[in-house]
DNA sequence: TAAATTCTGATTTACGTACCTCAAAAATTG
DNA sequence: CAATTTTTGAGGTACGTAAATCAGAATTTA
């Protein structure tokens, strides 16, 4: 059976009292006494069963999840994960609240920062903007004492908890890798390849990070692939459109587009009115309802994707461990970046 | 504030003893009463504690894992995972133990399921073999009201109640897509190019339904690359270096290996030492530390990969949730195929 | 209508921990 | 040594639910 709090008190020739007070760090024990408890602690393997002590606490968790209200699919089922896991939250004494902020607003997101701070809720998630402001209020967060999880985009070298995200690098390089192999040999001939990137904006970390990613297996590993300066979408399905078409109709020989960010129904509209004789390579990332449709088609090879579900459960039960003080399984928390052919469509 | 028992009791005009009898469906309600109670249930929003319940229950789940005591790379990343989740699950009141049962033996397994069937365990979950004799002594599991849980290797159409394990159809489809892409230009020209399939043993069903599927599209979308006879090495680096070995003897003009079992070390050695012009593109299955070593050194070119780990994990999670006769969240338990090349390697 | 049966309510104990109070014991101080 | 402070023990209540008992009420049956 397992060891209880009585057992220790019992093994320790002590009072339950005197365990409680041990166990919750509390003052009025004498280091001998301490140290005698502790020693049974760990003779006995106890372990608090955190149900029961949360059930007697009255804990309840109150997680806020601060998100951008973007019009792309990705964001939408971002928002949607969240929604379920509020919906199965009431089982578990959990509470959790979503705030919707501006897209690309460092300043929204700051304002929206300090007020869930005067809330004093038990844990922030957040979709990171890079900037230096947003990088201050999440240190106030800290000073606070209230855990904070950074989403799909990353504020590093913050005092953020955890980044519930994938390796944009990593994704970077991989999209990188798998445009220089796809491209090798039906394009890429003794002048080389063409390729575009679209990104939503440099302003966010995660864009920057898969271009550079990108850029660098390119310039490693496919000498001969050029790339074009970056294309700007704001993640959005209109702009993105008109940005793309632009660029297919100025430079003619574009082998390859890379689109790291989101509006992907804008680059798919393009690519397919576009009407080439030879269509480009193009890798995007995110599976949505689009690019899935785009994909089976052919107008898409490759999607890279994040598991936006993987990534919202990922970021409770990381607020959760920060509450309780608890470590994290690393291996359980690591958010894989999802490779979509054609051929393995879940 | 939630509300409890006590509050549906109020609300109802009933008492609490009531009040848990329509709860835990117990006899001695009069339909009307009871559905009165329901009322309040659904007005309120009731949502039973399951922490509270399980400590009024001294509720304590215990699940039995059965393992091959195999010893490729995975087979020991998968004992190494349980052994975790053991050392995990003394604070949530879940005891879990590991049986060992000899590979590939089916009456070994059925032997071995019998003995836990005797101990009623609260759930079982086992790498099945795909043989008669295991179906039935599921299904007995099954009769006894045993949630079980196949792991890694699958046991269609039987009473198992889940499987945690990858889609070896869909694995096969992309290892079969990623060869033909990767093979596209450099090596596939006029007269096509030749790959070589290195499993295990065509009586695994993992390992059929892998070739089924890379055969598949491979027919589908390439037909100009043949693929040669499959080649057996049982899992096993010795054999599996000859039986490659051999192969690049006799067919100079291999351009493409698929290694869809273990044993990849035998693999991996007989590539180097073949010296070829031209190395032959290399996709083996499990991320363990030769193949990762291959994959960073270029001898294998991508590797799949199911999270030991994920799996695990997965499968407590629905054990668990069958024994409460919860729902699962699909998408949580969902494992996917991971695909590493050089520059996405975690 | 009386008797038997089925419901219902009130109350209690328990699960393992947290947290509180009060008194007694031990240690420290003057 | 007495007075003071600190430490310890004993006991209780609470968290939300499960499960049990028992008496009384309502219903059904004879």
């Amino acid at each position: 059976m397992k060891p209880t709090v009585h057992d220790i008190a019992k093994s320790a020739g002590g009072s339950l009292a005197t365990v409680d007070r041990v166990l919750n760090d509390r003052p009025g024990v004498r280091a001998v006494t301490r140290s005698k408890v502790e020693e049974a602690i760990a003779a006995l393997g106890y372990v608090r069963d955190l149900a029961a002590a949360n059930l007697a606490k009255g804990r309840t968790y109150s997680f806020v999840f601060i998100l951008p209200e973007n019009d792309n699919s990705f964001m939408i089922g971002l928002h949607e994960e969240v929604r379920g896991a509020i919906a199965r939250s009431s089982a578990e004494r959990t509470h959790i609240r979503i705030v919707d902020v501006p897209p690309f607003d460092p300043d929204a997101l700051v304002d929206a920062l300090e007020k869930v701070l005067a809330e004093k809720p038990s844990g922030v998630a957040f979709v990171a903007i890079d900037a230096p402001e947003v990088r201050a209020a999440v240190g106030r967060l800290k000073e606070a004492g209230i855990p904070t999880v950074t989403l799909v985009s990353d504020l590093p070298d913050a005092s953020r908890d955890h980044y519930a995200g994938i390796d944009n690098i990593a994704a970077g390089r991989t999209a990188g890798s798998l445009m220089g192999r796809f491209l090798s040999g039906p394009f890429v001939g003794e002048r080389g390849a063409t390729v575009a990137v679209l990104a939503g904006s440099m302003l966010v970390r995660d864009h920057r990070e898969r271009l550079e990613g990108f850029s660098s297996v390119i310039g490693e590993s496919y000498p001969n692939v050029l790339i074009l300066p970056v294309l700007e979408g704001r993640d959005d399905p209109a702009l993105a459109e008109t940005v793309v078409a632009d660029a297919l109709r100025r430079h003619a020989d574009i082998a390859g587009i890379y689109s790291l960010g989101a509006g992907n129904r804008g680059l798919i509209r393009a690519v397919q009115k576009a009407g080439m004789s030879r269509r480009p390579l193009v890798i995007a990332h995110e599976l949505t309802a689009s690019t899935r449709a785009a994909l089976a088609e052919g107008v898409i090879d490759a999607v890279l994707n994040q598991d936006a579900g993987h990534e919202v459960r990922s970021a409770i039960r990381v607020l959760k461990a920060k509450a309780d003080g608890l470590p994290v399984i690393a291996g359980q928390e690591r958010i894989r970046i999802d490779i979509f052919l054609k051929d393995n469509l879940p």
